[in-house]
Formats: structure tokens, C-alpha cells, sequence
DNA sequence: TGTTGACTTCCTACTACTAGGTTGGTTACA
DNA sequence: TGTAACCAACCTAGTAGTAGGAAGTCAACA
């Protein structure tokens, strides 16, 4: 892996895991074995690395999102492997690493503003979608618009996610999915 | 104000806008214009700091709640009330302190953790009380467990806090709240 | 083929500054 | 006389970031 990937990657683990106020250019020196100035070569600011680390994670996202689209027909199914996304953070004791920018949103330079709620629109655009789909297939069946389900539910795995890597209380986190879910399939 | 409550409140302030990793006693120093050094007398450590900040919010919270409980009558009453809360803070700019420390959950002394546990604990056990209250008197019409919806409901509150504090989307906000209180009031 | 210059990668050594925390006191009050 | 409140001065460790250079790659060119 080229070195720019490498200390991609070392540093959204440890956004994810600490925030981006929670680690220091020597923690991914370490990680990936080469000197702190080194990596001023790469990302001059700690600010140009948070940029990319978004823009990264939310090209990750979009690859997420055009894989179950094409994999998965039903909207339900779907639905089902977005959460899994966030099912598999929280067993890899990851934040969201648009959450955890999210937190620290006022420490943050305000340049990347912009390309966070990018990512959050992202999520609630493609949500919508599939949600509207899967409505008018009566899969689904809406009591609001299907964009104020979509924010929603980004909402609520956001939080069951934040709380649950918290309390180590997986178990809340999937019974707070099953509800989200089966709230949405039964006859309104 | 007592010194004590005085560097509290601060310290509150400061953890709600900027998380735990994001400010320093320098920081609370200049605001409630003592010496730094004078600060370690009150709070020894930062970690025991942090303790008291989870401690005190917790008790904020159940002066809230008792609050809420005597104010008003109907549980859809009281659970607007509950969700008032979070738009308040949300109008100030603040992260729930529990959802902030909650972010930083692995940079922290591992000994907060309990409490801040504890702090989740008392959110839902409140809501699943008024929301079982409601659903016997026919008020809400719950498709889980009370505490199902409970965790449901802190969840996505804290994630819709955490988003729309970030994007600057208040209106989202609201229509997630809305949107989460029709469906409580929905026949089944 | 051998040389040159631009560029990339990475380094040692450093700067200026901030972090949490300690030492050794002073002042005031019970 | 003891104790609570407070402070100046200091400490060690860590922060992001810089200066300047070593070693290598690569294409242009004589």
C-alpha cells in the first residue's frame, strides 16, 4: 500500500476510535514507521489530513452504498446491510468517523464543514431513496415523508451507535435496530 | 456562586462545546479568573474533574426529570417536555455532556465509565416508565417493549442532536422529533 | 553513456507553544 | 494553630509545525 494510504488509514482508525482532538501526528509515526516530519510531506496541516479523511470516508461510503444496491434487490435487504455497516463499527469499537467529526465540529477548522455535511447528506439522500422505493413496492409503510424517515434513522444509528461503544451494550443497539426496522414494515 | 460550582459550570460549558480532549484548565482558568494552579485544589486530576461533571449533569438531570414528572400530567406531555431538553441545548449550541464524554469514551479514565453508564441508565429508565404510563392509558401505542422504545428514543435524539448541531440544520431536527412522536401516537 | 536538474520521499534536529501537574509558599479566617 | 483558598514559578512531556538536507527516481540531453 503507497504510504499516503497507509497513514490514511492508520489515522481514520484512530479518529474513529479516539476523535480527531484524541491523537497526535506521533501516534501515526508510529503506526506506520516513518518520523513526524515525514508526514507533513503528505498532509502539510493536521487540517489537510482531516480533509482527506473525510473525503476518503465518504468515497468508502458511496463504494458501500453502490455494493448493496447492486447486491441486495428489496429495499428491505437494503436497509438490512446499511445497518450492518454500523453493526460492524460497533464491533470493531469504531465511532462513525462522520459522527465523531461530528462531536468535535467546533474544535474543527470550518474548511471541512462543508464536506461533513456532504457526507451526512449522503447518507440521508441515498436512505431516502431506498425508503421511497421500497414504499411505493408496499414494502414499507411511511408516516412521514420518506426523507424525514431517512434523517431519522441516520439519526437513531448514530446514537445507538455513540451509546452503545459508550455503555459496551451491544445488545441495546440491536434491539434499537429491530424496532427502527419493524416500525417501518408494519401496516400504518 | 461557590468557586467550586463556578469552575463546574465552566467546565460543563466547555465539555458540551468542545468535548473533554478539547479544552484544558488554562481554558477554565480564564474564565472564572483564578490561576491554574488554584484549579488542582479543587480538582486534583482532569479525570476527577470529569467525574464530577458526569456526576453533577446526572443530577441536573434527575432535578429535570422530577421536574417534568410534577409539571405535567400526560406522558405525551411529559415526553415533549423530555425532548425539550435536547432542542435547548441544540439552541445553545451544546452536545449533551453525556453524549460528548460518550464520543470520547476510549481517551477517557477508564474509572467515569461507570457513571457515565449510569447517566444513559437514568434517561431510559425514565422513558420507559412514562412511555409504559402512556401506552396503558392509551396515549402511546407501542410495538415493542417500553424500554425498546426508550433506548430507540435516546438514540435518536442523541444522534439527532449530534448531527444537526454539525450541519447547522435545526429544521431537521424538529421534523426527526416530530416524526418520532407521531410515531409513538400511531395506532398499531 | 554519462551527466544534469527537477522531483519525491524521508530524515535529524529544531522551534514555539501547550498540556496536566507539582512545589513551596502567602493570606485570611475559624 | 490548623485549614481552606489561592498564587508564582516551575517541571516534564507532548503538540503541530519548520529548516535543511540525504538518498533515490526519472526524464532530458549532449
Amino acid at each position: 500500500m503507497e504510504m499516503r494510504e497507509q497513514i490514511l488509514a492508520s489515522a481514520q482508525r484512530l479518529v474513529q476510535q479516539r476523535g480527531f482532538n484524541g491523537f497526535s501526528y506521533a501516534d501515526i509515526a508510529d503506526e506506520v514507521g516513518i518520523r513526524k516530519a515525514s508526514l507533513h510531506h503528505y498532509f502539510p496541516s493536521k487540517t489537510d489530513l482531516g480533509m482527506a479523511l473525510i473525503d476518503s470516508y465518504t468515497k468508502q461510503l458511496d463504494n458501500e452504498l453502490h455494493r448493496i444496491s447492486g447486491t441486495y434487490a428489496r429495499s428491505d435487504a437494503q436497509l438490512a446491510a446499511y445497518i450492518a455497516i454500523y453493526r460492524g463499527a460497533l464491533e470493531a469499537d469504531h465511532m462513525c468517523l462522520g459522527g465523531m467529526f461530528a462531536s468535535e465540529a467546533l474544535t474543527l477548522d470550518p474548511a471541512v464543514l462543508p464536506s461533513l455535511k456532504r457526507f451526512f447528506n449522503r447518507n440521508t439522500e441515498w436512505l431516502t431513496e431506498i425508503l421511497a422505493a421500497g414504499n411505493s413496492q408496499q414494502r414499507f409503510a411511511l408516516t412521514g415523508t420518506a426523507a424525514d424517515h431517512a434523517r431519522m434513522l441516520l439519526s437513531a444509528l448514530q446514537g445507538a451507535l455513540l451509546i452503545a461503544r459508550a455503555t459496551g451494550d451491544r445488545e441495546a443497539f440491536d434491539q434499537t435496530t429491530s424496532l427502527l426496522v419493524s416500525g417501518l414494515s408494519r401496516k400504518g
